[in-house]
DNA sequence: ATATTACATCGCAATATTACGATAATAAAT
DNA sequence: ATTTATTATCGTAATATTGCGATGTAATAT
């Protein structure tokens, strides 16, 4: 099937899950981290970077930016993506509620 | 082609979105999440719990499973799934050492 | 011994994801 | 105006994921 049946569970599973989901992937993970590094970036510089096609890395800009991670801005001929510092932190507090859950009685058997 | 170029990304990059990955489905989330309430779990609990049939359930688990988020240890004719607090505690820094990159000077524009 | 219960695994169909070449769109440079 | 540079989008091929019925396996119950 292949498709997963969101009606099924809470909108905060599926919230949750779509975040995981958008950093599932190494080249998505890679563009973060090089985002950060540079605290500026245009698509150009990660084509050199990783060794994707411009198309590739055009796709994965666009999934990190559907969930609001990163925002684009247009400047001349290219686009600055960056952190955005607000969703950043969302997600991060996010995480945080989900991990928190009190770890030392997790361990039953 | 479906395939990911793994060889192009840093170990580090391909652990930490491999964790990632499993959790990016709903039900992995519900099921990690019931475990927690319930501090112990079978597999049979989810199938009536979650709308999904046994072997979609017992698939996600397998999953949970490989990055060793949670551990099951066979109880007789059942088993008793449960959080591997260690590796639980390990995906949690994990995350804060990822996320904890100063975010005050992400933005840039 | 047989039936039942609880999972795991196999095999399949449907859909999603990944990657890329080709092509468009837009802005700056010549 | 034309060229160049940068990014987005489209279409397509290959592979992955999701979900489930059917079947296998192992332990308990009858």
């Amino acid at each position: 099937m292949g498709l997963t049946k969101t009606e099924i569970f809470t909108e905060e599973q599926n919230r949750l899950s779509s975040l995981f989901k958008v950093l599932g992937h190494p080249a998505r993970i890679a563009i973060l981290q090089h985002i950060i590094d540079q605290k500026a970036c245009i698509c150009n510089d990660l084509v050199e970077e990783l060794g994707l096609a411009q198309a590739t890395i055009s796709q994965h800009l666009k999934e990190l930016k559907t969930i609001g991670i990163i925002q684009g801005t247009i400047e001349g001929k290219s686009v600055c993506y960056c952190i955005d510092e607000k969703v950043w932190k969302q997600f991060q507090e996010n995480l945080n509620v989900f991990f928190n859950q009190d770890a030392s009685t997790l361990q039953c058997c």
